[in-house]
DNA sequence: AATTCAGTTTGCAACGTTGCAGAAACTATG
DNA sequence: CATAGTTTCTGCAACGTTGCAAACTGAATT
């Protein structure tokens, strides 16, 4: 039996100064060298030793200082999320955060979060984080066609992912929801339910996503000899705005017997100002929009929705941001979400 | 005019190794002392030496490296928000996370962020960041009377602020929404409406907040004579089981004329399920929530609600957090936010 | 007994920063 | 013009880690 004398000895509970790997050479009578490279599993090592180190190590509580590693190695091992300010998937910063620390738990990976206020400055986020060495990686979101973030990050050779495809021709990691589909999907499952005029809001249009769906919406109506139309420039609009909208289109001459819509909290508004409008959602009008919390289905649990998983979203973001700071080849990195369809009830 | 030769030339688009300390200290002749010292404002240094220091460092585009600091100082100039999943307050994480943002722009802090998965672990999650010496200091949320958290943090002496207060003796940092003043704000409310017999429907009971509302609504209902009930065991119910219970309780002959929510996500639920029972706020029956996202004025705009300004919430707690940091005296860092009344029309 | 060789272990330097003891350069004093 | 006293600057060591060249073991080979 080893002799185990000082079990958690230097915890924070303790009293005692930190355990760094000169406590533990001193421990052990091994020099420096020997515990580090025993420490990260060095092959040349005699198996006893580093099992000697180990078992020494685990006992003491050590843990490697961060700042330690990352003068000496640059490698900080934290990753950053840019988190923008936008509302319109509810409950969306806390789904993402939440999944990716569910990727990174068990890892040495801490997440840091970068609020950013406007869009308009996101190029001087990116640099920030370049210039300051905050992470080893960076997921972003909302991503544009043409995203000057992505060209940064790519020009810098600085690992990242984004949460959305780009339009360039170099490759880079992402992970998307498949927005096409999404917009297949729903403009199908309006048609099953008789609409002729269906009317797409769809918000930001600065993504990559907002071009998507639009484009598959486009082809998917024309597929099936279904007039369309966009509700423009609601991206800016209050929601007490877009209610008021949605209620003059509820009573106007020119009103879609169908909606799609991409935006959690557009389709509040909506719904709301159709409402107040007199329509019934279900018969006079039908309606799809994209889910990402669980707030709408509680409110208006006989509306169909799509569903986009965000967690995962963060769970794979993480999963690719982490392999390609491993050093993975980029073309493995890049994967598409299906949307899931929520159907409610089928009586059309 | 001094010469500004090589402007930004290190810089992440440069091609440069990176400015350091000694990289100044090669371009302006003096040694690593005095550039240090000159870059931290060292006052027994010559006015003209600090000034040439400053301006090379300035042209140079010097950013101090956050490992050596953190490795000579310990200083790690982060801080920590513990993210636990409660989805109460909509869009809470957000808010918060973007109003600590606002509190350290500017500063040389980041933000990491440690989520949080069962909140049965919390104290685990707090250990790790006192073993890692993840940051300087951690600001929790949803603070309980006797906070195993708080509790831990106080032994280790280490600089914490709370969402929320305790019944500890020892005081400590905290910044806190007045619970009190909102649930007598919200009787008053509903006693001047005419309601006889207020529901009270108040979330998670491991909050001090949630203890406080409780006293609170029924030392008021007691000072105006009404009759008071409480919804329990709403924590862990599912938003579709709750709206069914506030159907039943629409249709059931115990029926309130008043109702105070204190969350967002019970308020959806239950005014729905009221609503499915075929009764109209406003005349039959009336609430009161605790509002925090802009959600719900938008679905309601017809309903009361007492605002918590959560991004303010997270600036201030940011605030204290850093003076604590700093060295402040913990008397000085207790502040509460009072309620803010939304009434909506006036009618009754 | 000297040499080679693989298997193990170690010393040293460096990453970028700061605190401190002291050195150098002035200035004023007798 | 030495001496003490200021003012201003510098060298050194240390924080905890890792990579590398070199050194030490034995054992196997000449």
């Amino acid at each position: 039996m080893s002799s185990k004398k000082s079990l958690d000895s230097a915890r924070s509970t303790g009293t005692g100064q930190r355990v760094t790997l000169r406590t533990i050479a001193e421990v052990t009578g091994l020099s420096l060298s020997t515990v580090s490279l025993s420490l990260r599993g060095g092959t040349t090592l005699r198996p006893e030793t580093r099992d000697k180190v180990n078992e020494v190590a685990r006992s003491l509580g050590y843990i490697p200082d961060r700042a330690g590693v990352r003068l000496r190695t640059g490698k900080t091992n934290v990753i950053a999320l840019v988190l923008d300010g936008a509302e319109d998937a509810i409950d969306f910063a806390r789904q993402m955060i939440q999944g990716i620390g569910q990727s990174i738990k068990g890892t040495r990976y801490h997440l840091t979060v970068i609020p950013e206020f406007d869009r308009h400055s996101s190029a001087d986020t990116i640099r920030y984080v370049l210039d300051n060495r905050t992470a080893d990686g960076v997921i972003i979101t909302h991503t544009g066609p043409r995203d000057p973030r992505v060209q940064m990050l790519m020009d810098a050779d600085f690992p990242f992912v984004s949460h959305g495809r780009t339009e360039f021709h170099t490759p880079h990691p992402y992970h998307d929801f498949h927005s096409e589909t999404f917009a297949a999907l729903a403009v199908a499952r309006l048609a099953q339910k008789g609409c002729r005029r269906i009317m797409l809001v769809a918000g930001d249009d600065s993504t990559t996503n907002h071009h998507n769906i639009v484009t598959a919406f486009g082809k998917a109506a024309g597929r099936l000899g279904i007039a369309i139309s966009m509700l423009e420039n609601t991206q800016g609009m209050q929601p007490a705005q877009l209610r008021k909208l949605a209620l003059e289109l509820a009573q106007g001459p020119e009103r879609p017997d169908g909606i799609i819509c991409d935006s959690e909290m557009r389709t509040i508004s909506l719904v709301s100002g159709l409402g107040d409008g007199g329509l019934v959602l279900g018969s006079d009008l039908h309606l799809v929009y994209k889910q990402t919390s669980g707030i709408l289905p509680t409110l208006f649990p006989a509306i169909d929705s799509i569903r986009e998983d965000v967690f995962s979203a963060g769970q794979e973001l993480t999963r690719l941001l982490l392999q390609r700071i491993a050093g993975a080849q980029i073309g493995t990195l890049q994967t598409l979400a299906e949307p899931v369809p929520h159907w409610r009830s089928d009586e059309s």
